[in-house]
DNA sequence: CTTGACCCTGTAGTCTACTACAGGGATTAG
DNA sequence: CTAATCCCTGTAGTAGACTACAGGGTCAAG
């Protein structure tokens, strides 16, 4: 037979491939992001390369800051006859915009210790430390 | 005798006034944040003005972006004869660089993100989406 | 005096994304 | 043939920061 093509890969072999482990794959299959596959008769998982793909799909899709639900949400929506190309576009930006908030409020926190930083000399007892201050007063 | 100053808080009160919920009061007292305070002969926990003081010390300093472990790390320190301003000023900036390697890397996934969306027209059927496309394959 | 709001302990659940066993059976390399 | 490696299920633990009961006792207002 024509090996590469027909073969059935085991978890361990799709995991690797994929970058994961095979506990992480497993735990995909639970969360419903891979199907469950075929079984051999000892009960070894059977998946074909297909499903290296699609793990690697999820991997990527992480990557940019998809939380598994979403990312299930796109491998649905990629099943979906009349889904179209705006659907993607419209999660991508909403991803983007989710990520400039935690970034804005990341960026608030910078700021404020920066500021608080900026007033302590480095030097003395606490009590003179002007970020310790802040923290225990409502107003600077 | 003297309404105001001597007055035992209960939970509630001192909860209300730090802005936190009961349990959470209770939660920080079992992190160790917070001292275990007296009981009244029917158990209730009475606390003093302070405590709220502390209260609102955590709760600013979860707002600048500390952890609770790191907010104790600093209330301990306040405790500590012979720590300095130094010792603060330290952990500020460690929280700082901590904050940017957040950034930077929320910042990475949005701009591959925006890369992708700026491929996408929004139109036409998923097979064409060069955002899936990106998640499908390794190079674009 | 009763009702409702408060308090107590202790345990367990939430969220996200895994990770780690325990206690087995299957397969493969040498 | 045997030892090493792989695979299976099922359960439970991790981190961080809470939140939610269950099943009771207490306190204050009317």
């Amino acid at each position: 037979m024509d090996p590469g093509t027909l073969q059935t890969l085991t978890i361990g072999k799709v995991a690797k491939a994929a970058g994961l482990g095979v506990e992480t794959v497993r735990f995909y299959e639970r969360q419903g992001l891979i199907a469950e596959p075929a079984r051999s008769s000892s009960g070894y998982r059977q998946y074909h390369a297909e499903t290296i793909k699609r793990l690697q799909f999820i991997v990527r899709a992480k990557a940019l800051g998809f939380t598994l639900q979403e990312i299930g949400d796109l491998l649905d929506l990629r099943a979906t006859p009349g889904a179209g190309c705006a659907d993607v576009q419209a999660r991508a930006e909403a991803k983007i915009a989710n990520i400039e908030e935690r970034i804005a409020q990341l960026d608030a926190m910078k700021r404020a210790l920066g500021d608080l930083v900026a007033q302590c000399r480095g030097e003395g007892p606490l009590s003179d430390c002007p970020i310790l201050d802040a923290l225990d007063e409502d107003e600077p």
